[in-house]
DNA sequence: CCCCCCCC
């Protein structure tokens, strides 16, 4: 066969699949040599529904593999799809609400380790805890820096009594110095503090046995106007043992010996190890959530699932600290504008190259610049900070944000200072520059002082399944040239953005930040992520001159590659006609998940079909009455879906981001339904005749049109009664809708599965006794002729069907979710016949027989069949049976006809006229 | 470098 198999792994059909060439005498819009194949397979067909197209056919019979035998069990089957795979699982990570994530506010960190001597207020609002005495300390050596405790303990008492502290004095007139080795904030009238000061003091003075880094932060607020802040934290991956024992704290372990070296968080603390007692917060990077409340979670070292290990290897989910100055009590967890953060590494930067810088920007975005970043020494930004080289250095260089000269920067070394009157100054003159227009592409994280105008494109709140717990507010936003970006905002801000940002209007908006866009819900291959956090402003604009759409689609032979991505980025936007719109489906119950499911195929040009999944609101909410009032073909255009294997098959799952739209106007609709078009000009319209015809030659040409002209219809718009054109009911094998006034008494049956081809498309024909007279002789006599009757041995009379030509009357079958169009035999039509059944309700000849599988059987028909392609020509005589060996059933990956099984079986039920039965087993 | 997108 052709390429097409990789198509469809569980077909069992293809690899029967056999070109034969023959020209054929018959019109049709394909050129006049067409070459037809048939091959023969398992009928796996559920049920099959009959409408009113009849079709006829010439084919090729040309078997190959075993063919086995269906199920002839009278009984009804609804639509029956089996797949095999797996249960899926989801993990029990709980996020809490986001109202009560914090335990700590920020006042509380603030003063975390605010040291003694600084209990009393001096009208200097600095507030530098020891260093040693971080909540975030915690440190390996097995042991817990114990002390934490106790300066914790200070620090939360010093927020409540004076929560104020910072942002009522000012600060920084009285220059700092600050003492990363010892905790003390010295103030000096002189800026200039001598570094070898710092150098020369005690570095492990409160830290005994110190290894090479410890754990420390520091608030720096930097009065005045400005009130500017620091924050500078330390931290360690193997911070020092202590000997002071806690003193009062949360959850001091009783016992630590046994915590690994390199654990280290910071932070706000409001999760105890469970495991050594150490007290961390950790958070989700998009969400802010902390994770560490998932009980998974809530061991920050060994035996947890996710180990809190030293910074290198920190999963980039984990935000690692928040770093955010603050300003007044009333600033909650928010980065403000002036203020800044920083890691100090006590080895000094070169110790660890991958150190983070967080500074604000003017958006209120806290930012992470590493300090090999460009941007680094190019924010515009009033406070320009970098490492000193070694200890505890730490250079701030205060800009002075009115004047030009970059040189005139204030350099401090070890110390801090704000000069009132450059504070006066600098809160007159405007920090945040008067920003540009930019495009999409335009914008970098490393540029503050542009704004955009875009069109929101979509709006989804991210939720985490399958409880549906929100995460986050996302968009994706368009701008004039037809770039597209995703925007994320906080949950809290959720609301805000839902009611500011319209569905297709069109903004300006500015004062946002960046984030790198990487893993679980992305939907657009850029490097980075909007963040629209509290400063940002958004504008309605008047201009609507934007573009309404943007799609990456996904060929249907790339989405395997896409799939193959170990975190695929929601950018499973596929395209194609709508080939059936299945009804919904409710799985699990109260006992595991509920979840209701519901399938729309998508079918390309090739006719490959793929399942688009809807889950639960979106499956119900599915507009089917619209969908059914609308103009055939429709197209369907669906975004930002999970792709995944499911049975077997590729499939496009929904996700809280995917929207559909139909016939979008978009290139690739006008290119399908120009497609569609040519069909229908070249093969004029289908105006599906009904009624049977009584000149056979009449009837031989009722409804023929080439099968690549009925495999791009919707088998769901044909389910008539072929019989009275009433709308016909699932269970009915044949195609009627009413009951079948013959009875017939056919003891056995066959059942088998045909390929058939015409040139212009491959389709599979499941054929059923004795709808195959004039193929294969009786049933019985030739079961007669049969020595091996299992039925994972085709007969040779069917095996002898293999290239040879026929004009088929049949009928499409029940779509199916998955796969291609398949039909069923209705009457070969290669020789006339004396009798021809007419168009009553009771045929006289043949009789239909109500066969339909079993339905304790679940038998999904394989699901595509191989179509026409260049590289499966048409004309190519070869005819290929595989050997019928065990491993041949490799093949049949999904639906294997493993253990088939002649059951005679006596049917007591009246009107059911099969015997034999050839059971499928569901493995 | 990760908990998590559901179904037979």
């Amino acid at each position: 066969m052709t390429g097409k198999r990789k198509a469809f792994p569980n077909n069992s059909v293809e690899d029967m699949s056999i070109q034969v060439s023959e020209s054929l005498d018959f019109h049709t819009s394909h050129g006049d040599g067409l070459s037809v194949s048939s091959s023969i397979s398992h009928l796996g067909v559920g049920h099959v529904g009959g409408h009113g197209v009849v079709s006829s056919h010439v084919f090729h019979t040309s078997v190959a593999t075993p063919s086995s035998f269906c199920p002839s069990i009278p009984g009804s089957s609804s639509g029956n799809t089996l797949g095999i795979g797996t249960s899926q699982t989801t993990g029990g990570c709980l996020l809490p609400n986001r109202g009560h994530h914090s335990h700590l506010d920020q006042n509380r960190l603030l003063h975390c380790g605010l040291p003694p001597h600084l209990d009393s207020p001096v009208g200097v609002p600095v507030q530098v805890p020891t260093v040693d005495g971080s909540v975030s300390v915690f440190e390996g050596n097995n042991t817990m820096h114990p002390s934490y405790v106790v300066v914790r303990s200070s620090g939360i008492h010093q927020v409540v009594e004076c929560p104020s502290i910072y942002s009522h004095h000012s600060a920084g007139h009285a220059p700092m110095v600050l003492d990363f080795s010892s905790g003390n904030v010295t103030y000096a009238e002189n800026v200039n503090v001598s570094s070898s000061t710092i150098h020369g003091s005690a570095p492990q003075s409160r830290v005994p046995a110190m290894p090479t880094r410890r754990v420390g932060y520091m608030y720096i607020p930097i009065g005045g106007p400005l009130k500017i802040s620091a924050v500078i934290y330390r931290y360690t991956t193997s911070a020092p043992a202590s000997v002071d024992p806690p003193v009062q704290g949360p959850a001091a372990p009783a016992q630590r010996q046994g915590a690994p070296l390199d654990y280290k968080c910071f932070g706000r603390c409001n999760q105890v190890c469970q495991r050594c007692g150490a007290v961390f917060w950790l958070e989700e990077r998009r969400t802010g959530l902390p994770i560490s409340v998932a009980p998974q979670y809530q061991r920050c070292c060994a035996a947890g699932r996710v180990a809190l290990r030293s910074h290198e290897r920190y999963p980039p989910y984990i935000t690692h600290i928040r770093l955010f100055g603050v300003v007044g009590a009333n600033q909650y967890e928010l980065p403000t504008a002036d203020g800044i953060g920083a890691i100090v590494y006590e080895g000094g930067p070169e110790t660890i190259t991958d150190y983070d810088v967080v500074i604000e920007r003017h958006s209120g975005e806290p930012e992470s610049v590493n300090k090999l970043h460009p941007a680094y020494m190019s924010l515009q930004f009033p406070l320009l900070f970098i490492y000193g080289e070694e200890g505890y250095h730490l250079k701030l260089r205060l800009r002075n944000p009115a004047g030009d000269d970059h040189q005139q920067e204030k350099k401090m070394e070890m110390a801090l200072t704000v000069d009132p009157a450059t504070s006066e100054k600098n809160a007159e003159a405007p920090v945040i520059p008067s920003r540009q227009l930019a495009y999409l592409t335009e914008l970098s994280p490393a540029d503050n002082s542009k704004f955009i105008e875009v069109r929101v494109y979509r709006k989804w709140t991210a939720v985490k399944i399958p409880g549906f717990t929100p995460i986050s507010f996302s968009c994706i936003l368009l701008d004039k040239k037809g770039s597209a970006i995703q925007a994320n905002a906080d949950l809290k801000e959720k609301a805000r953005f839902e009611h500011e940002l319209q569905i297709n209007s069109v903004y300006k908006i500015q004062g946002f930040g960046f984030e790198k866009a990487d893993g679980w819900g992305k939907t657009l291959d850029n490097d980075f992520t909007l963040s629209f956090g509290k400063y940002t402003q958004i504008q309605q604009l008047s201009d609507t001159d934007f573009p309404y759409h943007y799609f990456n689609f996904a060929a249907f032979n790339e989405l395997n590659a896409r799939l193959e991505k170990k975190n695929p980025i929601l950018t499973g936007d596929y395209i194609g006609y709508v080939h059936n719109v299945d009804k919904v489906n409710e799985y699990g119950g109260a006992t595991t998940t509920r979840v209701k499911v519901r399938n729309i195929g998508i079918r390309n040009l090739n006719n490959d079909v793929v399942p688009f999944t809807l889950w639960n609101d979106d499956a119900e909410n599915f507009k089917e009455a619209e969908y059914a009032q609308m103009k055939q073909p429709v197209i369907l255009a669906v975004s930002s879906c999970y792709l995944k294997r499911y049975a077997g098959q590729i499939q496009l799952s929904a996700t809280s981001a995917t929207r559909y739209y139909f016939n979008p106007d978009v290139e690739e609709t006008g290119k399908l339904l120009a497609a569609y078009n040519q069909a229908n000009a070249s093969r004029g319209h289908i105006q599906v005749q009904t009624q049977r015809l009584t000149s056979w030659e009449q009837e031989r040409n009722r409804n023929r049109v080439p099968l690549g002209t009925l495999l791009q219809i919707d088998p769901k718009t044909q389910q008539k009664c072929d019989e009275c054109g009433g709308k016909l009911t699932y269970g009915y094998l044949h195609g009627q809708c009413h009951q079948y006034g013959t009875k017939t008494n056919h003891q056995n049956s066959y059942c088998f599965r045909i390929v058939i081809t015409d040139g212009t498309g491959n389709a599979v024909v499941s054929c059923f006794t004795p709808q195959t007279d004039g193929l294969i002789k009786d049933v019985n006599t030739l079961l007669q002729e049969v020595e091996n009757k299992d039925p994972a041995t085709i007969p040779p009379a069917i095996l002898a069907l293999q290239n040879t030509r026929h004009i088929f009357q049949f009928q499409f079958a029940a779509p199916t979710a998955k796969g291609p169009t398949t039909f069923v035999l209705k009457k070969i039509m290669d020789e006339p016949q004396a009798t021809l059944p007419t168009s009553s309700a009771s045929p006289s000849s043949p009789p239909v027989v109500p066969m339909t599988v079993n339905a304790g059987e679940e038998y999904t028909p394989p699901p595509a069949t191989p179509t026409v392609t260049q590289d499966t020509p048409a004309d190519v005589p070869t005819i290929t049976i595989p050997p019928h060996d065990p491993s041949a059933k490799k093949n049949y990956s999904q639906h294997p006809p493993v253990k088939n099984v002649v059951q005679p079986q006596r049917n007591t039920r009246k009107n059911r006229v099969s015997t034999i039965l050839y059971v499928y087993h569901k493995h």
